[in-house]
DNA sequence: TTGAAAGCGATACCAC
DNA sequence: GTGGTATCGCTTTCAA
């Protein structure tokens, strides 16, 4: 059997209580015992504290849970999300803290919960997950700190994100003071159509997840101000989040007359997948379409595309912080941080 | 306070045995009784069993923790890592098991080790560790399964790996066989200098990186059996692992005469870097001068590199099925993945 | 300084 | 089908 505190106390002629503080409360006793006891440990092959039953006791689980939907792998291969978890591990790792990453199944409403409940975590990250994932309530249910990217009506979780419509709005004036009249946007939809293709998307209320929706409702709040009714914008879902996706997507578009002078990319990965098919096509970016994407990913500065800034690491880095130590005052708890609009070369006046 | 499952118990009037089974195992008592113990579960605010508690009895943390070295962030940034992880994701998803990411810190001595001794994890797996680092004392004190990628003398963790040096000596042979006599080999040896540049190498044995070292190694083999003597070769170390840094080292190696004719790299991402610097000097790979990388990543595809496969995302996956079920047999304990040397259009004749 | 005792919240075996 | 009892391995007052 594995030796245990008590085992090593036996050895020493001590209580438990003081190999305890050996290892937890070095001060508490004599750096003389200490040895003795270490050095017993050692020669008994005791490792120290179980991890385990050491949170049980301090409360404490030493580690922050991070919620997917969809496979785990995507999170590793989304250029924002690594971002997002490089901040958030940087915080992470100054509290000693560790990053359970956990996927979210979305069909089996049993799955979608259980890592929820069985997570030995101190609080939950939730990366991105659509209003009606059940396991939004098992996360309320738990009581433990929560940060999300969304703020949610009733959550009590913490917030730390962007102003998403906003930014959008500012990209939908951008292309609308270059004199564009003829627009397209292209994003992950999640509507039930789940493969990649025009969408009519009546408002952008109807839409799934909170970023694209919010994102959405930014280019439609700066199209109509600028005398563009949205009836006339086209909407192209992606079955995915990818280059190649946004390259379809844009064929669509680019294939039929009149052609969009302008396309709107809710994502990075999709505007560079956009410029792809723009350029497979012989047009140039920036004269014949304008390309504005979202995020600005390391490879949106090599390829010079417009974008939307926003702060994935320093999002990542805040919401460990808010996890490490939620703030008493609700108000504090609540992080809208700035984006920027990035112009670059893909954007440019609508050809006459 | 928040309620335990005595809580429950008493408001139906039942015992914790019985509300633990409601929740564990359903199929020990009627139907009728679990449906008000779980009513009033929910009525009271209680989320079900507390996983923690739950862990330390039922000696089971449903996590497994991955170990690496340097900053968390690295690992969400190479592509072979991303590869790796994937797998390691997917059979972590079969098994209900979720992923903790556990960064070790190469500077202070405490804080390498202590994300081993605090993990709550059934097992671990390591990605990356120097032969020297504390941390691996401290996981084979735990007991824990291990899982790595390189065999360690002495130590009891599984392997699920690679022959890396047979995989370069294939590499190696196929340089030498088209003619190649000046080679360069281009890594990233963690030498005492951290700077990209110039090192000497007497031998691979020097290198303290396993996979770096093995490689070295089947190059070196390669190379004498074809009668090119290693003292002739010239090694270049780079700082990171980064496309700018093997463009930087191969930089080095195509500005001084006489230039190699080949310059083989120890990962795709310095190759592919190797390739910008052999093209920004408007020299012909596969024609001036030949590349060769290692991992296959999906850019090596892209861009026509002559690489050696290895299955990256299998690594992974074996790996976490050993550690969700640690085979009794020491001989099922040990993976060997096949690797294939993948000719594309980086390599050729040395020119005469 | 050191130790005794009381949990932390749950599960598993075994009677009933 | 249900409940008692003994742990799981440790931390933490509090008193000696």
């Amino acid at each position: 059997m594995r030796p245990t505190l008590q085992t090593v106390a036996d050895a020493v002629g001590v209580s438990r209580s003081t190999v305890s503080n050996a290892y937890s409360r070095p001060d508490q006793l004599s750096a003389d015992l200490r040895d003795r006891i270490l050095t017993a440990a050692a020669g008994l092959g005791y490792a120290g504290p179980d991890p385990t039953a050491r949170s049980l006791r301090r409360r404490r689980a030493g580690a922050i849970g991070v919620l997917f939907t969809a496979k785990l792998s995507y999170a590793f291969t989304d250029p924002y999300a690594v971002q997002f978890l490089r901040g958030l591990a940087s915080s992470a790792e100054q509290g000693r803290t560790g990053l359970l990453l956990l996927p979210l199944s979305m069909d089996d409403e049993e799955a979608a919960v259980a890592p929820v409940n069985d997570a030995v975590v101190d609080g939950f990250c939730v990366y991105c997950l659509p209003d009606w994932h059940p396991a939004l309530a098992a996360l309320e249910a738990r009581g433990l700190p929560v940060v999300a990217g969304q703020k949610r009506p009733g959550s009590q979780a913490s917030f730390v994100g962007i102003d998403e419509a906003a930014a959008t709005r500012a990209a939908g004036e951008h292309l609308v003071a270059l004199g564009h009249r003829r627009l397209a946007v292209v994003g992950e939809y999640f509507t039930v159509a789940q493969s990649t293709g025009p969408v009519t998307i009546k408002s952008p209320g109807d839409v799934a997840y909170y970023t694209d929706r919010e994102r959405l409702r930014g280019y439609q709040e700066a199209l109509a101000e600028g005398g563009v009714p949205w009836s006339s914008v086209a909407t192209v879902n992606v079955a995915r989040n990818g280059r190649a996706e946004g390259a379809a997507a844009a064929a669509y578009l680019l294939d039929r007359a009149p052609r969009p002078t302008a396309i709107a990319a809710l994502s990075d990965i999709l505007a560079l997948g956009v410029l792809d098919a723009v350029r497979a096509r012989g047009l140039r970016p920036g004269h014949d379409v304008s390309v504005v994407g979202f995020d600005d990913i390391p490879d949106a500065t090599t390829e010079g595309l417009t974008t939307v800034h926003q702060p994935a690491a320093e999002r990542g880095r805040r919401s460990g912080l808010l996890l490490l130590d939620p703030p008493t005052d609700p108000a504090d708890r609540s992080v809208v941080l700035p984006t920027t609009l990035v112009v670059r070369a893909t954007s440019g006046p609508a050809p006459s």
